[in-house]
DNA sequence: CCAAGATCGTTGAGATTTTCAACAGTTTAC
DNA sequence: GTAAACTGTTGAAAATCTCAACGATCTTGG
């Protein structure tokens, strides 16, 4: 029973980013979403799957027929890059590329029943994921932070543009 | 042939990133966070400094002297990559690395004038970079934001504990 | 109809980062 | 005094990202 002493803390408690660096916004911004970004990619390669892979087949749950420049552009991805994601969600049997007939240099991308079954589990998992990082803030605050980062979005990320609540006359 | 006009114009709005990605505040760190990460490299860039230079003179600042082993501990940086970082540092005249007597081992790395000199050119980029991104946002919001972040951050980025000096008693 | 230019998906090479394992010099432990 | 561990350094391997061509196809102008 010790409970004044500091055992388990003493090891190398020493180093600390500078507080100039922390008391910067961007800073964490910056450190956070990495450290997302790497949390999600592991969560993902678990289920055998790429956090680029939920976003390409979330497009095209929402279109249900996408052209690949359609989906690269959504997503801000290089064309170059595409292609070999889609070549990997096609050798998995959750979307199948048929020429248009309309224009023959166009591919139709859509999703498969098994690219449903994926995108399903890929949403648990990404809920999974956002549940697990944000469980030190409230629900309330998390709805802050959200609309916090859509704004900023608004501004730096134009593709995310969030529900045009505001449409022209 | 052609004998009527061609729905040659879908929803040419230009393509968006799918709700279900943007209602993610996941998401929206991970991009955020990249789009100030390359913000930031290219305004660094102008000034012919590194965000990674700034932080190695931030942590030299606090602390009057460091070994290169404390510098990469504290900023989570690799070994290796910091020598080429601090070569270049030293190029510059920004430190400077001498032996330490008592652990021949260890380098002692300290700021020269220059590099104090060159962190207050580095604060002002960095200070300029964080009210230009955050500009979307109110004074209140912007600390809103903040305190957010370093409640993850305390989750976690270990290393960017805030104030750690009230813990339970 | 045809030739020139533009577009779409694909490929591959280059450049840039990250990661990691070895290495020599030095200190510490037994 | 020898073996083990630590420190800074180097370089190679791996993973991305970027970018420029290429073949196939469509569009346009004559």
């Amino acid at each position: 029973m010790n409970t004044t002493a500091p055992p388990q803390q003493p090891p190398m408690v020493g180093q600390r980013v500078p507080k100039e660096l922390v008391s910067s916004a961007l800073f964490l911004l910056k450190r956070l979403g990495m450290k997302a970004k790497e949390q999600s990619f592991g969560a993902y390669e678990e289920a055998g799957l790429h956090p680029y892979h939920h976003a390409i087949l979330a497009v095209l749950d929402e279109g249900s027929q996408e052209t690949q420049g359609a989906i690269a552009d959504a997503l801000g991805y290089d064309k170059g890059q595409l292609v070999g994601l889609l070549d990997e969600l096609e050798d998995g049997g959750l979307i199948v590329r048929t020429r248009d007939q309309a224009d023959r240099r166009r591919h139709i991308v859509q999703m498969t029943a098994a690219g449903r079954k994926a995108l399903e589990r890929a949403r648990r998992l990404s809920s999974e994921l956002e549940n697990d990082f944000l469980s030190p803030l409230t629900q309330k605050e998390r709805a802050q932070l959200h609309t916090l980062l859509a704004r900023l979005a608004a501004e730096h990320l134009p593709r995310c543009a969030m529900a045009p609540p505001a449409p022209k006359p």
